[in-house]
DNA sequence: GTGAAAGCGCTAACAG
DNA sequence: CTGTTAGCGCTTTCAC
């Protein structure tokens, strides 16, 4: 077994409660004293055991942080941004990978509770019954990031899909495009994707007529992107351009263009979502809406952060949306 | 505060013994009484408190994992691995990214302690000086991944980097090429990298003259290939082909390259390492050495788990060299 | 089969 | 400034 502060306090001769003011830097400790318990924690080569502090305290000084898919390179870069913030303030963070699946995601959910992390970073899967399964957190803090639904009052740190998704769109009109498809993640009522939803309204707004069969539905993957493509592709008309709801479905649509034998944008233009770090690789050059990750991670830690500060009264939780931005590269 | 077992105790009168008894499937509970605790619990909306079991059973059900950079793509499919495992046993995993920041590496080893997580997955910054750090992980049993020292009598899960680094050149080399240079990471003496050890016998077994002057040592990022690579360039007689410790650096090494108007493989070959997702993408296709990363991930979480294990006496910590396979693409 | 009681390692009143 | 005493929520003897 380790050793405890028990065996500091035997050791110098003072109550163990002593040793945990003098370790903790707690007023009314005479110097001297501090110091010999300072001393006797080296000598001993005493560790803190953060749990059983926990367990008084009721803190874990631990933060959730669930994702849909890490391999996305796009959640990567949100949680070094949590990181960073989170363990400015001695937190550590609890990686939940749900792989897109909305039952593992439940049942991540229930276990970071049961292990009474202080918050939670919740990145879903998707904006279906969000609502109702913010029961699932109990009391415990949290805060959505890169998606949230319409109607929370939770804290969240998103960005304006809306007008990503109408950007994108109005980027590809402008350059010429009209026939345009739409390739995005399922799992999903079509009208609730936000990105979706911009598609949509460039669309009207620019009479732009639109044609159900340019739209698919798949998975936040390469390949589903290259598979949709290729359905596109094998169309009788096919799209002249592709707006992709997240990068990593770009890649795999231009992987299924360059396939075919045809060329990005001569043939078939590609816009992506996300500007995740290869999309700006030279031989990819996607163009892209991008948003500032790292920035999304590091907000969404200190609001969460600031929610356990009991010290701060103001019960708002912060609902924070950033602006999207357009990148225009080589495939548009 | 949250509803715990004394509650259901009170509840429906029995002591809270036995509904501890009852929730953990002990025997000795009548199959009556246990009902009703279950029921009592369900109706109360009961959480086991995972902190508070964790002290008296000295267990926290939670791992640590320590990488270097999540955001190399490398990672993230290792800890997918590892998470999978992990979570069929009930675990968690409590990320930590030491930028490759040796300080900050260390912070998070012992503060990984403090919290008494059960085990630890390291896959360390460099092989510098690691034996000596074992001592910082104080009794938590913990494996090595991806890099592990010399002579340690630790479980690790590796790839024979040696031999990676051996075929990777072999494999230039036999393409026609003897003007080849390395370009990897540094913080490191240089002879300890295994796979620049494989370049060195390589070039020795092919008697190919080695030059110093293109060895080159930066960091693991793309940034850091570009700009080695710029420097190979700008020499009077430039390497021919280019081994690149990692995929990153690799990636990195062929932007430098396009940006001077030059091509891959024709003025310039290039090899990489690790074979990340977006080695294979059509516009990239580079040659690399692939390793499995989620079967890496996997192995550790297992071998760990295993010494975790107290009913498995075998105190044997395994140790796992996995073979690194050439993957001809179209950069050689 | 069940209850009483001790204790995991620590913090936080409360005295003194 | 320091010691004593209660727990935090749970598991685990040890009785009955």
């Amino acid at each position: 077994m380790a050793v405890t502060i028990k065996d500091i306090a035997d050791k110098i001769h003072v109550s163990y409660a002593t040793v945990s003011r003098a370790l903790n830097n707690k007023y009314g400790v005479d110097p001297k004293t501090r110091e010999k318990v300072l001393a006797a924690a080296k000598a001993l080569n005493y560790t803190p055991n953060t749990i059983a502090r926990g367990l008084v305290q009721n803190k874990t000084f631990t933060l959730g942080l669930m994702v849909p898919d890490i391999t996305n390179p796009f959640f990567p870069e949100v949680a070094v941004g949590i990181e960073d913030r989170a363990k400015n303030d001695g937190y550590h963070i609890i990686l939940c990978n749900s792989k897109n699946s909305k039952r593992r995601e439940t049942d991540l959910i229930t276990l970071l509770t049961n292990k009474r992390v202080d918050g939670i970073i919740f990145a879903p899967i998707s904006h279906q019954k969000l609502i109702a399964r913010e029961k699932l957190f109990r009391n415990i803090p949290f805060v959505y990031v890169s998606k949230a639904p319409k109607n929370t009052n939770q804290g969240f740190v998103v960005i304006n899909d809306i007008l990503g998704g109408y950007i994108a769109t109005q980027h590809l009109i402008e350059r010429g495009y009209k026939r345009i498809g739409f390739i995005g993640s399922s799992g999903e009522i079509a009208s609730n994707d936000d990105r979706y939803q911009g598609f949509l309204s460039a669309l009207s707004e620019y009479s732009i007529p639109f044609d159900q069969r340019f739209t698919l539905f798949g998975e936040i993957k390469q390949q589903s992107g290259y598979s949709m493509t290729k359905k596109l592709l094998s169309m009788h008309e096919p799209p002249r351009a592709i707006f992709a709801e997240t990068d990593l479905i770009a890649l795999g649509a231009m992987q299924a263009i360059k396939e075919q034998g045809l060329h990005v944008p001569g043939d078939l233009a590609v816009i992506g979502f996300d500007d995740i770090p290869f999309a700006s690789f030279p031989e990819v050059q996607l163009t892209t809406i991008s948003q500032p990750k790292y920035r999304i991670g590091q907000l969404a830690a200190e609001i969460l952060l600031e929610m356990l500060d009991k010290s701060n009264n103001t019960n708002t939780k912060k609902q924070i949306v950033l602006e999207p931005k357009l990148i225009i590269r080589g495939t548009t």
